[in-house]
RNA sequence: GCCGCGGUGGCGGAACUGGCAGACGCAAGGGACUUAAAAUCCCUCGGUCAGAGAUGACCGUACCGGUUCGAUUCCGGUCCGCGGCACCA
């Protein structure tokens, strides 16, 4: 007998518990059956589930939940992307071992997530601090070293006074750390780097094969990679017997150039200062504007200052004399670090050269218009134009120009086309302790050794500082830091700083094919018979960070035979944030709502339901108190309506003909398999969960109203049909519900979700009689229920007749009849 | 500045290929049941106007225009909001 109410607390523990016990979900590698491979992005074991994680994890149970049901061997594991900083900021303020911290924080999270009944096969969990997985971080670090990926090099970084540690661009948003949000400086330092830009074209071309993919994340990834295709050509400089090289889009506009710009980190302007009277002042110049921080040095509203070097370059194209000077708004590290000046071409040219007085020549005009300089009061920055004043190009087209210039520029010699990306290489060290190490030592003879494979993983130690200011913590431990050299046997040190944590989270959708192989990260026949994933489900935010660097990620591996695809993302969803009060949920707003409450108050399923129904997945969802009441409301309405025809399912009248049913009956069939439809397409092929759960509701509404005409003649098999297929279309949603009542309702012996997905019969979706709707000149004048087979002529004979229409046809002559069976007839008179 | 996404009732949202705008839910109002309340069940619910009422007319999907028998949907332009990139030469 059902309980008379729906009691989520009395059900959901014990479901959750069965499935557990029973490694309801555990899946095993089967070539014979087609896979499905569904990954939500594994959460930073921060203490606690927050509804994004809800949302995340609720979304993605479904559709593993509907795809095993359809047949798939379903993949759908879960795990710890446990490396990081804030376990050391506990290190530190609570003196928390961050080890224990973060595995405490895991087994929380872990059992808010198993509260919320998601079906993950918990048998391949990954938690990216653990040896076992760190082993392969470094097996990989390896890997990436000898295909000369990974590369020790000084250069101008990001560093984070805050954080106390490197970053890589990627992580510095407006100028400030990503995590910290405090003001980031640039700081020339020795670090490693992955050598991303040599994919960068890869990067960005294979955009291209991912359609399943949204168009926002393709972009942003398009943006970020920024592929320009210029020329890279020289300048003399007579004075010093030096060459200048330098990087233009515009090659076509080389014959306006009147003066070139180094960047202040430029290695040229030491030589130029040697023997400088203007030396001093070039050098105070250079330290200033290398001590602005990016912020100040690249917002668009600061001004552009320079200071001319006194030194003259010669420009290939003409042979004209150039100022040569040094400026603190170019980049030294894309192109060349050094820039052409075209006044006329460049609005920032143009402001340059008024502010200090730099000739300006005219070499570009709109066709058929002359530019006069004394009239001009801007740049001309248009692409298209014809050339003037540029010697045997003049009275060329621009792109024409642009083409014969750079040929020329080949021919002779001092220039050659070249492709520049935005993209930098991603620097990948961090001088924090929680991390994996990073498995290389430096031997006073060998030099920079890597540790033999058979050494790893480089363990963390325990007997470290994490207060030693900006040393990094594992250069405290005296036992970590002193090793032998692998090669020589001599005295040597470890390298003390760990890898990127984004480095853990570029492969563990790998490892979770394969999560207990010591040999491998994974072996390739499980992965090729998993991988690629088939549906990722995570934030926005990511859209650069974690999802480029995955990309990159198997780029490498496949191209080092480790698997054979080229992407390992097929399919990527973006859900929307989850606000509150029209923001976004923040402990300072105080709109903050905890999932563990909504769980323990609602249950699992009234949670999952409202966050699906709430808004369509990719849309920011408003939390709503009241709307929470209304799923759990509908929950109960649909215990309720289960309750009632208890005693008619008991009869088990498992068949019954369809052709014979009656008026209501009918309806309610036709009501059934609609629905079917509905919710199968709906979670097919456009993730409209909220769409899902709107034709459910109206087929309970439905039941409902079948029950108040019926009473007590309501049809056995037509309730039982109509019911286990209810069941069935929200177990995905509702798994603890739709498995109470299915055990108790249908049959204790099975799980409704082990249960083939109901299909829809094409014959119940047709109907004897269709509401059409009857226009005049494309205005509803009236409705008309009419037999379903009605054909033109005797649809707009009704059409025709209705009164209404007649009015308002009034003395008007019809012109045209459109007729459009099943939907409407549309009257045209004038 | 460049690129992308979006703008529909009091609110979240629906309308799938150009064909009934507002499904479903929330909130609100009314009724039934009840000593009462909660819960439940039923009804109403974009605006204006006319009508005792059934009903009908007009307006309405940010704004202006176009294509079309017919536009929330397609095209052109404008405004607003959100997000990304931004001194990248």
């Amino acid at each position: 007998m059902l309980q008379d109410k729906y009691s989520p607390a009395a059900i959901e523990k014990k479901w959750q518990d069965k499935w557990e016990k029973e490694k309801a979900f555990k899946v095993e590698m089967d070539p014979a059956r087609p896979k499905s491979y569904v990954l939500e992005m594994f959460p930073y074991p921060s203490g606690n589930l927050h509804m994004g994680h809800v949302r995340n994890y609720s979304i993605g149970d479904v559709v593993a939940r509907y795809r095993t049901m359809r047949g798939f061997n379903v993949l759908h594991p879960m795990g710890w992307d446990s490396f990081g900083m804030p376990a050391e900021n506990a290190a530190i303020k609570h003196n928390i071992p961050p080890k224990r911290w973060t595995l405490d924080n895991i087994a929380n999270m872990k059992r808010q997530q198993k509260a919320m009944g998601l079906s993950y096969d918990w048998d391949r969990e990954v938690t990216t601090c653990k040896e076992d997985y760190y082993k392969w971080t470094q097996w990989f670090f390896e890997l990436f070293y000898k295909r000369g990926l990974a590369v020790k090099k000084e250069s101008a970084v990001n560093w984070c006074e805050h954080c106390n540690t490197v970053l890589a661009n990627e992580q510095v948003i407006d100028g400030k750390c990503w995590r910290c949000d405090n003001p980031v400086h640039k700081k020339n330092l020795s670090q490693w780097f992955f050598k991303i830009t040599e994919y960068a074209d890869e990067l960005l071309k294979d955009l291209d094969l991912l359609t399943g993919w949204p168009e926002r994340v393709k972009t942003m990834q398009r943006n970020w990679i920024g592929r320009s295709e210029g020329l890279e050509f020289s300048f003399e400089i007579p004075e010093l017997g030096e060459k200048l090289p330098v990087y233009t889009t515009r090659p076509d506009t080389s014959f306006g150039i009147t003066f070139v710009v180094l960047a202040p980190e430029h290695p040229l302007v030491e030589k130029i200062c040697q023997n400088n009277p203007k030396a001093e002042a070039i050098r105070a110049f250079c330290k200033k504007a290398m001590n602005q921080s990016d912020i100040e040095r690249t917002s668009s509203e600061s001004e552009k200052e320079g200071i001319f070097t006194g030194v003259h370059a010669v420009n290939p194209f003409n042979g004209n004399q150039v100022e040569v000077w040094v400026a603190n708004y170019v980049l030294y590290d894309y192109g060349t670090g050094a820039v052409m000046g075209v006044p006329t071409g460049d609005q920032r040219d143009w402001m340059f050269a008024d502010k200090y007085g730099i000739k300006k020549i005219v070499t570009l005009c709109p066709i058929g218009k002359e530019l006069k300089l004394e009239e001009m009061t801007c740049a001309y920055e248009e692409k298209e134009g014809m050339l003037v004043n540029s010697g045997r190009f003049s009275g060329m087209e621009m792109h024409a120009a642009m083409a014969a210039i750079m040929d020329e520029a080949e021919a002779k010699g001092f220039g050659k086309r070249k492709i520049n990306y935005r993209l930098r290489d991603w620097l990948i060290s961090r001088q924090r302790y929680w991390g994996a190490p990073i498995p290389i030592i430096y031997c006073p003879k060998c030099g920079e050794v890597l540790v033999p494979e058979e050494q790893l993983p480089v363990l963390l130690p325990e007997d470290v500082s994490f207060t030693a200011g900006a040393k990094s913590p594992l250069a405290t431990s005296e036992s970590f830091v002193h090793c032998t050299c692998p090669k020589c046997g001599g005295p040597a040190t470890r390298e003390t700083d760990t890898m990127d944590t984004f480095l853990c989270s570029s492969w563990y959708y790998l490892r979770y094919t394969d999560p207990h192989n010591d040999k491998k990260p994974f072996d390739k026949d499980a992965n090729m018979y998993w991988g690629p994933v088939d549906q990722y489900i995570g934030g926005i935010e990511h859209a650069i960070l974690h999802l480029l660097y995955s990309r990159f990620f198997v780029k490498v591996l496949r191209d080092a035979g480790l698997l054979d695809y080229d992407e390992p993302f097929s399919n990527l969803l973006t859900q929307g944030m989850v606000i509150k009060d029209g923001a976004k949920m923040s402990k300072s707003l105080g709109n903050v709502v905890s999932p563990e409450e909504i769980l323990a108050k609602y249950g699992a399923d009234t949670a999952r339901l409202f966050i699906l129904f709430a808004a369509p997945p990719e849309r920011e969802l408003d939390w709503s108190d009241q709307g929470v009441e209304g799923c759990f409301r509908f929950l109960n309405r649909v215990w309720r309506i289960v309750k009632a025809f208890e005693p008619l399912l008991e009869q088990k009248v498992m068949s019954y003909d369809s052709s014979a049913l009656c008026g209501a009956e009918k309806e309610l069939r036709h009501l059934l398999h609609a629905t079917i439809k509905k919710v199968t397409e709906d979670i097919e092929t456009r993730f409209n969960f909220n769409t899902a759960i709107s034709a459910m509701m109206e087929l309970v509404n439905g039941l409902y109203a079948y029950r108040e005409s019926a009473k007590e003649k309501a049809h056995a098999g037509m309730i039982r049909e109509a019911i286990v297929a209810l069941i069935k279309l929200l177990s995905p949603f509702v798994p603890h519900i739709t498995e109470e009542l299915w055990q108790q309702i249908v049959d204790s012996e099975s799980s409704v979700h082990d249960q083939e997905w109901p299909s829809y019969d094409e014959e119940a979706l047709k109907v004897d009689s269709v509401e059409i709707v009857l226009q005049v000149n494309g205005k509803v004048r009236g409705r008309l229920v009419v037999p379903a087979e009605a054909g033109k002529e005797e649809l707009e004979r009704i059409a025709l007749a209705d009164a209404n229409v007649k009015a308002h046809i009034g003395n008007a002559a019809v012109r045209k009849i459109i007729c459009v069976p099943g939907r409407l007839v549309n009257i045209v008179a004038k």
